[in-house]
RNA sequence: GGCGUAGUAGCCAAGUGGUAAGGCAUAGGUCUGCAACACCUCGAUUCACCGGUUCAAAUCCGGUCUACGCCUCCA
């Protein structure tokens, strides 16, 4: 399995510190609104990554945190006069939401950065026993010149971005040392939330907050760390100088990094007022189309999303769902496999290691897709009703499976119809067994307009929900 | 200004030196009372453009154009 590795800028063979075990971190959102389909996009492609993994024997230890105290968690505590507590922790609630109907798994743990002050304190401590971090009037600045391989994952020097076409000066810039020292503690302001530390009342930057949940929870040294393309610079790269420094051990030996997702070809911004909710997508489509849509492209090129592509995803995701029905409905009439049928079987086997091969490249995911939509016309041309047991079981069992993988649920649970609605379907199946097909069309409308859709089969009537 | 991506059929998207996967849409056909589903068939002599290397390039090198990202809170 190799994994691209924005640190070395190559394609890696994956070998974690510990065989058979992965210690992974993924930044997680600042919970301060409905989560938008940007953030969906690490969130769906690192769960992948882990099931993939899952899959290959590993024991994966996935940590994704919520950063609940923030600058924008507190504006809009301020503007619904409630705490920031309750924003935070609402916000959580239904991220948690989304990420179920997105089927992404909950992470191994969750850490909440309120509640792990102490260690921040701690490893703020030791950075500047260290000399690595300075006390200016309760505020704590990180001191990067001190640091020198900062910038080794971003790929970028110092003196290019001292000298940058940008001025770096916020306010507060002059009690820097340097102007690319960043802040790992800082005072609180009127009305904030704030914790006692030895410098100020005041809280944590956000960078530190990830160097420690990650060191709590999975170790000083990881396999991978990963999240957005515009982490990279600079959060992680102070991650990286954080961690190194307090510990004096390489931090994460893979920096994983999925690009940005658009909307309708431009960048997903506030300022542009274009970001959409997953809340909202949810409310026209399944989730499980998003979800289909995030892997149809590789997670590290740029993905636009658009009505039409999202459309253009629901049909082919329905492909897979309606061949897996198919097979759910066939009758066989022998329970054992052919000769023929497991020579069959061998060609679907190849188009599991297409699979795995896919995957194995650095999560190729639209690679892989393309191998289950080649299984599912290998299910349509090769199974039907005089098909054994054995193999429409087997057949099905490959669709499922690899489609679990990418935590795409195409096996959906029969679901029981009212007893009205059954009636008017027999009713219908009287009428056309009676050549009556205005009254059996007219049934089949009314069903519509139910939001059933019904669909006569060699294996009888069928219905879906519109 | 610095760093870095991308440009493959109407659309989405794999492929990174050996002769263009897959999906959606469209069209024709088989099936069907009709519809839907399913299946079959059809589409790039060609991979933004111009040069170069090579027996061989979408893939490597140089240049041009276009779009985009990070460097600033944002995944």
């Amino acid at each position: 399995m190799k994994f691209y590795n924005t640190l070395t800028k190559k394609k890696e063979e994956f070998v974690p510190l510990e065989e058979g075990k992965v210690r992974m971190y993924v930044c997680g959102p600042t919970v301060y609104n409905y989560i938008h389909i940007g953030n969906a996009r690490p969130m769906i492609v690192f769960d992948t990554a882990r099931r993939y993994m899952e899959y290959k024997g590993y024991e994966v230890n996935y940590v994704s945190n919520f950063t609940d105290v923030d600058d924008k968690i507190i504006a809009k505590a301020i503007e619904e006069g409630v705490s920031a507590e309750e924003i935070s922790q609402r916000y959580i609630a239904e991220c948690k939401k989304d990420m179920a109907d997105m089927n992404v798994r909950p992470a191994t743990t969750h850490p909440l950065a309120t509640q792990e002050i102490d260690g921040m304190i701690d490893m703020i401590t030791t950075l500047i026993e260290k000399g690595y971090a300075y006390n200016v009037d309760g505020t704590v600045y990180f001191r990067t010149r001190k640091f020198n391989e900062y910038g080794k994952l971003s790929h970028k020097n110092l003196d290019d971005l001292r000298s940058g076409g940008r001025s770096l000066l916020v306010t507060g810039e002059d009690q820097k040392e340097d102007p690319l020292d960043f802040v790992l503690w800082k005072p609180k302001k009127e009305g904030e939330p704030f914790w006692v530390s030895p410098w100020s009342e005041g809280r944590p930057g956000w960078h530190i907050e990830c160097s420690v949940m990650s060191k709590k929870y999975l170790g000083e040294e990881i396999d991978i760390h990963a999240g957005g393309e515009d982490l990279i610079f600079p959060h992680h790269e102070n991650e990286i100088a954080q961690s190194e420094c307090c510990n004096g051990k390489i931090f994460a030996r893979y920096w994983l990094h999925n690009a940005f997702l658009n909307i309708d070809n431009r960048t997903m911004s506030k300022s542009l007022g274009n970001f959409r909710t997953v809340r909202e997508i949810g409310e026209k489509y399944d989730l499980q189309v998003l979800r289909f849509f995030m892997l149809s492209a590789h997670y590290r090129s740029p993905l636009n999303f658009s009505a039409d592509i999202m459309e253009s995803s629901k049909s082919a995701l329905e492909r897979i769902v309606t061949a897996v029905d198919k097979l759910k409905s066939l009758n066989p009439k022998t329970e054992a496999l052919t000769q023929n049928e497991e020579e069959l079987l061998k060609s679907a086997q190849q188009l599991r290691e297409k699979f795995e091969e896919a995957m194995d490249d650095d999560l190729n995911t639209a690679d892989a897709i393309s191998a289950i939509f080649e299984l599912v016309r290998f299910a349509n041309t090769n199974a039907d009703e005089n098909s054994s047991r054995a193999f429409v079981d087997a057949v099905k069992g490959e669709i499922v499976e690899l489609s679990d993988i990418l935590g795409l649920i195409v096996d959906k649970k029969e679901e029981n119809l009212d007893a009205e609605i059954e009636e008017m379907i027999a009713k219908r199946q009287a009428a056309r067994k009676a050549r009556d097909f205005a009254q059996a069309d007219a049934i089949r409308d009314e069903l519509l307009a139910k939001g059933i859709i019904l669909e006569d089969t060699r294996e009888g009537v069928k219905w879906k929900r519109a």
